[in-house]
DNA sequence: TTCCCATGTAAAATCGATTGCGTAATCACT
DNA sequence: AGTGATTACGCAATCGATTTTACATGGGAA
């Protein structure tokens, strides 16, 4: 059983040649057969008379001479690319990320592959890729957190958008009701002196997330005073990004018992902020965020947040491209999904 | 000046038709020439004689038509995709997605993009995706914390790889390096009662990592006692990965005053298991971590940790690759970045 | 026996672009 | 006017697959 050493490089067992890949061309000729008739038999196509020994001569030529389809070559023929496009601000963060994860995972399932393109925000860069991607064949498009300014031409599904373009659908949460979960949660603490902090202008959900604080705090009776509105306005996904604002707010020496942040990673900015005064979370100021990243459960204290379902908004993104896709169900317009508030411990009753 | 609404559809100003593409034959047609003059001109390939004239038409028509060559018609015919694929374990990680930021910038700046599969370290689906990677024309891949088996017939850049293979580049950290500063650092505070935390068989840098930190102790005088190694197991990039093993270890009752985490979060997740049980950071035990992930400033105590460039990791490997790719200059086996020690918070003198 | 149809396979067109080669037309020059 | 060089393009093959159409053979029905 010896190996005679024909070949140095055939080191490890005998393996199918990877490198050198066989073609539809040359599966044939080997055949003897016409390469129609042997994509007609690997395709399994309906509705074609071949002799199932013709069949099985083929199949197993093909697996012998490891034979893979040429999917660039199937694409431009068949139109079909089966593959999308992500546009995402930033990598390297964990929301964007996190969703990716749910994106990736559902499309898989459903044989296709993806680009993704970052565009920090650039809108000249958002339109560049969004054309680059078209061109690469994807036939569809996920933006996460991206202002998209106009339809393209092909389905596109927007994560985080709120604008409504034709041929686009937005995924996106309930943000009145994480409002509701928000403040609710601080009022019945018995907090009525709150600060909250704004979202970046570029961020898609600044807006929307601040309209329904805006709107909740209203109702319950809780005066959003602009002294102690802080506004976050760099392009940062580390919690740096939270602690100058707080600084500034703190500087204001309006008093205040709890702080809304926009998301978790500026709250454990804040909290840092805080504590670096003496100022104990909760114990004097109650502090909330927003997502519920990986990170949130595990700072000191633990972030109390609301919960966005990233992973699921992910799949829930990609299935409804593939849908529009595959044109099965009329598509919506938009999609909601429901946030949870977590309960944690960096909120408490207002200290009496 | 007024708009005098043709058409409905077209209220921004006159945009070219982005939906309905044109093919190189259709402009081609539409100028009354051969679509490989067209072609020619559109692609200054040189050495072929075109009057300026006949040039400038080509170009204005390809404008007007909005022309956008299909790149899958392209690659098909040239072999060069401008595509490469990143396996990586999974999205939604500090490490990797930083990592993937400096590999996107790079690849965009050569006019490339990436099909990204994540495998959470099913060796089946390494296998598998690496030959869809390839199957959808791959020119080369970029396999992140992913240890693959063999080589595979296009270029290879392994980050945080250690096997030697043929055709793959290893980018990795200098380890042993690494383990001096974590060990220089708590040795010079007084600790010599160590415990150490291992990272799991999957992971590609846990072996490297391991043997690192016990060489250096070794040639230090610092005891590695099996009673104060913890191993991690789980595959999860939450802080939680670090809280149980922590608990394990307290269980123990062996004395130790400083910790050298695997990673990062598996450190924060440590702290947290500490403080849970009243001890404090770094008063009572110091620890140390590994990575230098964008929340390690932010954390409660902040951390100190060994910093690795993730993105210019990405950026490096990028470029190795690509140099692979267009066979510029002689690919090297291994390129080693250095470490840097980021003295925080979390480690302090041992107490007397 | 003749005609038709089912069967099994081949041939050719197609997808959209690239590229080596060919050639008609123009030009320069003796 | 004849010769050779240059200019300005067109033709056709090619990449690797899919899909439509065509064709040969054989068997069964009339």
């Amino acid at each position: 059983m010896k190996d005679s050493a024909g070949d140095k490089k055939q080191k490890d067992n005998v393996r199918p040649p990877v490198h050198h890949t066989t073609s539809l061309k040359q599966l044939a000729e080997h055949l003897g057969l016409n390469p129609a008739t042997v994509s007609v038999v690997l395709n399994e196509v309906p509705g074609r008379s071949i002799p199932q020994a013709t069949r099985d001569r083929i199949k197993a030529a093909a697996k012998l001479l490891n034979y893979q389809p040429n999917l660039l070559a199937r694409s431009l023929r068949s139109r079909r690319t089966l593959t999308i496009g992500i546009l995402v601000p930033e990598l390297g963060d964990g929301y964007h990320t996190q969703v990716m994860s749910g994106i990736g995972d559902q499309l898989i399932k459903a044989g296709y592959f993806y680009f993704t393109a970052h565009h920090r925000h650039k809108p000249s860069l958002i339109e560049e890729y969004t054309r680059m991607l078209i061109g690469r064949g994807a036939q569809g498009i996920i933006a996460i957190d991206t202002m998209l300014e106009h339809s393209i031409g092909i389905p596109v599904v927007c994560v985080a958008g709120h604008r409504h373009i034709e041929g686009v659908t937005n995924v996106l949460l309930d943000h009145v009701r994480a409002a509701e979960l928000a403040l609710n949660h601080l009022y019945s603490l018995g907090h009525r002196q709150i600060a909250f902090m704004r979202g970046q202008p570029f961020s898609s959900d600044s807006d929307e997330r601040w309209k329904s604080l805006v709107r909740v705090a209203d109702k319950l009776g809780i005066a959003v005073k602009p002294e102690l509105v802080i506004n976050l306005e760099r392009d940062m996904s580390s919690p740096e990004l939270g602690y100058p604002v707080v600084q500034q707010l703190l500087a204001a020496k309006q008093p205040f018992t709890a702080l809304v942040a926009f998301n978790d990673i500026s709250a454990i900015g804040a909290i840092r902020a805080l504590q670096d005064v003496n100022l104990r979370v909760p114990n004097d100021i109650s502090v909330i965020g927003f997502d519920d990243i990986k990170a949130a459960a595990f700072t000191l204290p633990r972030l109390t947040t609301i919960n966005q379902p990233l992973e699921e908004i992910g799949r829930i993104a990609t299935q409804s491209l593939l849908n529009r896709i595959h044109n099965t169900i009329p598509p919506s317009d938009e999609i909601t999904v429901e946030p949870e508030l977590m309960i944690r411990e960096s909120t408490g009753p207002v200290k009496s």
